[in-house]
Order: structure tokens, then sequence, then C-alpha cells
DNA sequence: CACCTGCTTGCACCCGGTAGCAAGATATTT
DNA sequence: AAATATCTTGCTACCGGGTGCAAGCAGGTG
């Protein structure tokens, strides 16, 4: 580890010795709260300032069992959103002094893996951010057994008893659809990035339960497998070749905005066909770059800094629900 | 922090309680190439996977002095690029037996209290990735007096003995000079996002250094303060506004590929010029969706994977260089 | 001036591992 | 079979703090 091994840091004790104290005195200094004179504490903390002491988190969490340190495990990286959610995420746990551990869950280093090695770190809490264990890995009694309290961000909990903190999917499908409806689309599609993960069933879901209010039941599917704009523009381009002018869908809805994003350009540049008028595109997250001039994306954003909150509030205990649903914003622009 | 202080973790001493035997040989059973006979071994992994028992990493941490954390700060979240970057990190540093701490620096976070609280952590090293701190802050002597080593990556190193990984700079800017001369564009501007940076100065001074090789001497300099789409957008409004359309430069490099898009929207959406005929634009980071056909942007792509190993080469001390510099590639596009 | 109260301070012991030594057990040599 | 070499195992001491108790000391009271 290059050099570590030879530093050495100043410790209580030796502070205790240069104050005239005992070690004990000093920690007290380091200590808000307990019980210390003016006068030893001004000694403590100017015989800590000539050696530059502070206190070894690493030996204070041993000893009260608390870190402060809390794991988060993200498996996609191909979303840009979520960039500023981690920077949302990052500021408000150092807000609350805690710290997060950033962990990579993919195929070299899978959940399991990731939770046993973030129990042995001793983190006070994980967070699933976007990402969540499939049930089959559940089986394993590795949970429950003293692992450190999981909660999952921007996804459905699929596991009992571990709560979750979740744009309201409902509410925000709604709002799509009875916008869609009044703009008078009525040939509705989706697009979704993996079928398998129950956010992605349950926006589709709720868009297919929405028209049918609507009275409209037929709803086209569209499969990207992946979140990258190319899997969103192959995925258009197997649909459009499929499909005759005439039968094709007034509006494709995206899971999200970099799917819509490729949807966009496969649309106009390939197809040379105009959105919205030809084709009509919503997304889901907001990001920057669909409000550009080039995309004017309709989107969906997520209420991040309430989300983050949340999480955070439902870490350190002062919020107790199972499921945070927030509601979310209805951004319209020039693509419907 | 809910629940956990009640948590109770199976420690080597229950764990050698059960299998008859004293808590250093459970150790050593736990411990690679430690003198253990097989049968007791068998013994210690028979009662350590009937307890659920793993070693505690805080506790070997404090006693071997040696974390294997890495604290990385980032202090920009708004470039999309940091995302598949810290991708590549994450996944090295665990492939490294390390583990990455995030931290945001912000108004709230700064620098200085980054460092001192990555170094009550106890982290192995710290990576400031695509910032660096400013000469002032150096100032204090919280520096050298037993801090982590640092590394910076993405960003030349403002301070001495801090080695850094850096894409050639030089390289990039002549290739995509050379590329802009032949393709025969003579009016060249250059964006910048924060002229401070060096990194920036960098770009700017080899991109005019080459231009003046080529007989041009004239570069229009853009300022974009920030690094969003919005500011690359106002950057260009601002020059093209100012300036008549026979001064125009014919050629925009932008520091990075956000502003680029930036500009590009602007170029065509408020103003209705064409891209690259009306004036080129080159980026530099080759983010994802500037390769979509609606953009097309002609960039430079960072090696990401080499600058990523070479810096935990140098954290774990096989890479003793001061300064890594590596060679991207030119991405050439329809933008140019 | 003795006595009680309450704050400070030092202490033994603990958190859960690691390091290195020495005794005990086993294997090898002569 | 005795002596020696090698491997196992347990032990003490330690990493750098935190906890709860008890002694020390001050101030206030009768």
């Amino acid at each position: 580890m290059r050099k570590r091994e030879t530093i050495r840091r100043t410790t209580a004790k030796e502070v205790a010795a240069a104050a005239g104290l005992s070690k004990w005195t000093v920690i007290r200094a380091f200590t808000p709260g307990s019980s210390i004179t003016e006068e030893s504490k001004r000694r403590v903390m100017e015989a800590a300032a000539a050696l530059n002491y502070s206190p070894n988190l690493l030996a204070r969490s041993l000893a009260t069992n608390s870190t402060r340190q809390v794991a988060v495990f993200v498996d996609d990286f191909r979303n840009p959103q979520k960039l500023p959610f981690l920077e949302t995420l990052t500021d408000r746990l150092q807000a609350a002094g805690l710290v997060a551990m950033l962990i990579n869950i993919n195929n070299h280093f899978d959940h399991v893996h990731a939770l046993l090695h973030a129990d042995q770190r001793q983190v006070d809490a994980v967070i699933l951010f976007g990402t969540a264990f499939r049930d089959e890995t559940l089986t394993d009694r590795q949970l429950g057994n003293g692992m450190p309290p999981m909660f999952v961000l921007a996804r459905d909990s699929q596991i009992d008893g571990v709560p979750a903190v979740v744009c309201d999917a409902e509410l925000a499908l709604r709002d799509i659809v009875n916008h869609l409806h009044e703009r008078g689309y009525r040939r509705p599609g989706f697009m979704s990035g993996a079928t398998a993960l129950s956010t992605a069933l349950r926006r589709r879901q709720h868009f297919t339960d929405f028209w049918a209010e609507k009275g409209v039941s037929e709803i086209e599917l569209l499969s990207a497998e992946k979140y990258s704009a190319e899997a969103g523009a192959e995925s258009v381009r197997n649909y459009l070749s499929q499909m005759a002018p005439a039968d094709r869908i007034d509006v494709l809805m995206c899971e999200n905005d970099i799917l819509a994003l490729g949807a966009i350009d496969e649309i106009r540049g390939r197809h040379g066909l105009r959105v919205p008028e030809d084709i009509a595109i919503v997304g889901f997250d907001n990001y920057e770059l669909g409000g550009s001039s080039a995309y004017s994306l309709t989107t969906y954003e997520q209420p991040r800094h309430e989300m983050v909150e949340a999480i955070i509030g439902m870490i350190v205990g002062t919020i107790e629900a199972e499921t945070v649903t927030l509601p979310g914003k209805l951004i319209i622009r020039g693509s419907t």
C-alpha cells in the first residue's frame, strides 16, 4: 500500500503525555458532552493541535459498534440519472455524518458477495440503489442473521422486511396517460429496458391499466433489453421495420430518458420521421440533455431530494414506514 | 442507526468455543497460508458455517494498519463522463481487493474537511478524481504529516509529490488540430468550461500552440464557466450574437462533450445554422450520446481502463512513476 | 472544621482482530 | 529408541479507542 505502513499517526496516549493528562481525558476532550473542565480541554486541544492529532474513527467504530458508513450498491452505470442521484445521496449522507461506500455489483461481484463484504466492513446500512436481489438469491439465509439493515432506493423492494423509497409510479403513469390522451394520442406503445425488473413491470402495468380506463386496450410492447441509447434505437428500428406505416403507434413511452433519446434519434435519423408529428415520445427521469432543444423530451421527474431524504430518514431511524412513495412531476415538452 | 446497536455478530471466540479450539486457531483457519491442520480447519469451518461467522474487517484493519479502503473525491457530478469512470474505477478497485469511499466535495464539505475525514477513517489512499486542491489550500500543513497518499486521476496534479494519471493532452490536441487542419478549417475557436483549472488551460494551450504551428495564430476563446449543456449553449449564444456572420469561426473545439452538445443544440436550434457546414464542432470524452445520429460528434476518447489500471498500480505500489500520461483516441464523426 | 454533594480524573476491562514467542505434539533422523 | 527438526497450538501483548466504576478534589453547608 505504498508508504502507508510506515506512517505513524499520533494517538490519544501521545497527546495525553504532551498535555500531562491521561488518554481518557484526551478522549473526553474530543467527545461532546463529556465531563471535563475548560482548563483540561484547552490543554488537550493545544497539545492535539501541536501534534496534529485527530481521533481514529476505525478504533472508535470497533468500540462503539457503529461505523457511520453506508454501503451503496449500484449495478447499472449506463443510466446517467444515477449521477445526480449519487451526488444528492453522498451530499445528504455526509450532512448526516455518514459516508458512502460505493459498491459496483457486476458479474465479478454479485449481490451476495457484496452484502457479505459490506457486513464484514460493519456498515451501518446498505442502500440498494436502483437494484434489488432476485428472489432466488434470497433463499440463502445469509440475510437476517445479523446482516446490516437494507433499504431499496428508486426501485420496489422484492424482499419482505426490506423497506423501499420509490417514486409514485401509479401517479406518474396516470399523469402521463392523461396528458397523452388529452393530446389526442390513441395508439400507445411502451418500451421497457429490462422486463425482468419489478419497476419496469410496474410502470408498464400502470401504463396499460390507465389506457384501459380510457378505452384503449391495445398497447404495443417494445423491449430494449438494456438501458442504453443504442438499445432504444435498435428496439425502435426492429419495430418500424416490421410494421406498416398505417399500423404504427402514434406515441411511444420509454421506460427511461436514455431509451427515449435513442428512440428519437432512430425515428428521425434513419427513418426520416418527425417527433412528435409521426410518433410522439415520452421518457422518464428528466435527464438534462432531454431538455435541450434538440430533443425537447416530455418526461417525468423523480423527486430526487425527497427520496434521498426519506431513505436517510429510514437509515437513521426517524422514518419508520416500510415503503415511502413520493410524487414526482410531469415535465411537458415538445416531444408530445 | 436502527437496530444496528442490538445486532450481535458472531466472533472468532464464539466459533472457537463451538469448535473446541482457541480463537487463534479459528483465525488461522481464515488466514491463508497459516499453519493449521486440515482437521482443525475443517472443524473451524463447520462451526463457522453453523454460526454464520466471518472475520470483522474493522478489527483487522485496526490491527494491521491497513483498511484497503480508498477515498474517491469528486466535486463535479455534472459531467456524465464521471459515471463510466466510476464504474471502471470501482470495478478495478474491487478486483484489487479495495473498496471505494465516495466523497462529494462541495461547499459544505471542502477538500480539507474531506481529507481530514478520509484520514480519520484510515483510508489507504485518496484519489482526487477530476479535482485538485487549489494551491492556496495547500499552505495548510495538514498535508504531509502522516496523511494518506494522494493520487490525481484525470487531471494534472498541482501539488508537488502527488502523482497523477492523465490522458496525454499534447497528443490529443495534436491529433485534433491535425484533423481539423486537414479538413480545411482555418478559423478555430475554443470553449473552456472553467478557465481556472489546469487541465482546461493545458488543453487550450496545446490547441493554440498546434494551430500556431499551422500558421493560425488567432484563436477565438469562449468561456462557459460551468460544465453543462446549458452553459455551453449560452456561451455560443453570446458569441454568435456579438459576431457578424462573416467574422465567425468555422470550427469550435469544446473542452468536453457536454459543452459540445449544448453548443450544437444552440447553433442548430436558435440560430438555424448547420453543423459542420457553418460551424464544425469537436468535443472531448466520447460521451455515449455524442455518438448518436442526432449529434454525431467528433471527439476524443480518454483511455479509461488504462488510466484506472495505472492509478490502482500507483496505489498498490506496482507503478512508481510520478506522472503517467496515456494516449487516447480521436473519434472522427460527422460534426467535423 | 467535619460532612455531604457533585464534578473530574484515572483505572481496569472491553471491542475483535494480529504478531510473535514458547510449549506441546508429531515427524524425521541417526 | 533417543535425539532432533518441524509443525500446531495457545498465550501474552498490542492496535486505538470507549465504558462504567471508584477515587480525588472542589465547593457549599451546618
